[in-house]
DNA sequence: GGAATAGTGTCTCTAAGACAATATGGA
DNA sequence: TCCATATTGTCTTAGAGACACTATTCC
């Protein structure tokens, strides 16, 4: 009875609206990213529906109004059942829309950016992003580019990186984990300790070192729960 | 004809997602803000249709498919309809959505931030920011607070600024639009007049002076498109 | 001349960057 | 021992901030 009602509703919705307002297509797409073999990594999932089916694309799928509270929700739905992932930094992108990007019609696309480190993957394409892969679905490109560009931006003067690290790093790791996504060469790492240890965004494991034919490293993990906010630049 | 194929397409939407998949409201909402007595406003406008019918909002409407080709246009459509305006500056603020935030249903609502100079306005409802209006419709309060920190945010380290500024303003007029944005005393004019010079995001404006009871002060414009980014902080 | 603000120059001090010095493990 | 990297410390320098000084108008 109930489905009757809102297909009543759909149906009323379009009389009432002069067939103007019929609705848009609404989906989630994730550009989940990881750093593997010294870059910057998107994954890829082979399509099983139609439009697309077979190619390689961003994990995502339709807004289940019965399902989903909220964008986000349906986000984490997508990233569980497509990539059976948990608890992943997750933050809204941007929306993607407009009446030529999916062969289905007017289409919105709520756009999310996941991090993660790479040991949390089994199983995936992980595509390289530059140079980027061809003849992706929809305007998944587009997408992905704009995930890059805020993740490069956004780690300028943030900790976003560290929700790409393992849950134990070093400084040095971390340090190289920015230079890979800023794409600079030589962070100095004594100013680097300084700056990341000034900010509080991580603390040392206890007696915890990474071994090595070397002086042993501190270990450390993130101390905060979101990202922290660096007063200028790293 | 065209209108009874879309209304059977909507319909068998419902029936082949096994009713799981029935699409949610799209909607747009524009945070229109300004400066006005030394403090930003936002504007809202008195809702003519239900629900909320009566009560003042922000800015927004329904997506419509057939006229819209994107988001943006969506926005900038209601933007004309509604304010009457056009060419002003526009971003994307993010996605809102949810089961709970319309009581017509499930419901998607991009959000965009629009700003302009008090001097284009005309009858418009500008309301304080700081506390809060009382009792907005949907989550436009929600809306509201996000906008106005991206553009404290965004303000720290770029010309967005200058975008409340009118087209011609003196280098003290934009410091203090800075001050008002970002709740800061006292900044330093010549330290401010030489960080905006060095970014070349404004050009004087040969010949015009701003006058009054002290020595003249050179005008200024906008020397670009969209907003520069400073090296660090203002 | 006095008041008010525009615009320029100078001094100080902090902090970023470069890099030297020291520490500590493994081979 | 040497090698490699971690960690700490030091020096230099650029730039931000504070503020003094000069400029130019109206009264």
């Amino acid at each position: 009875m109930q489905n009757l009602n809102i297909l009543i509703e759909q149906f009323s919705y379009g009389i009432t609206a002069g067939m103007k307002n019929e609705k848009p297509i609404a989906t989630v797409d994730i550009v989940l990213m990881t750093l593997q073999d010294d870059a910057l990594r998107v994954a890829l999932y082979e399509r099983e529906n139609e439009p697309f089916s077979g190619a390689f694309g961003l994990p995502g799928g339709y807004v289940h109004v019965n399902e989903d509270n909220d964008l986000d929700a349906a986000a984490r739905r997508v990233l569980r059942e497509k990539a059976m992932l948990k608890g992943v930094y997750l933050e809204q992108l941007g929306t993607f829309s407009g009446v030529k990007r999916d062969p289905r019609g007017w289409s919105l696309s709520g756009a999310y950016i996941a991090l993660l480190p790479e040991d949390r993957f089994e199983d995936v394409r992980l595509a390289s992003v530059d140079p980027m892969p061809r003849k992706l679905p929809f305007d998944h490109s587009t997408i992905i580019k704009a995930a890059i560009a805020r993740v490069r931006q956004k780690s300028v003067y943030s900790t976003l990186p560290t929700f790409l690290m393992p849950n134990e790093f070093t400084i040095a790791e971390l340090r190289d984990v920015y230079q890979i996504i800023l794409q600079i060469e030589k962070i100095d790492l004594a100013g680097f300790r300084k700056k990341i240890l000034d900010l509080r965004a991580i603390e040392p494991v206890d007696g915890k070192m990474r071994t090595g034919t070397h002086r042993p490293a501190q270990l450390y993990r993130r101390a905060v729960k979101d990202i922290a906010l660096f007063d200028r630049t790293i």
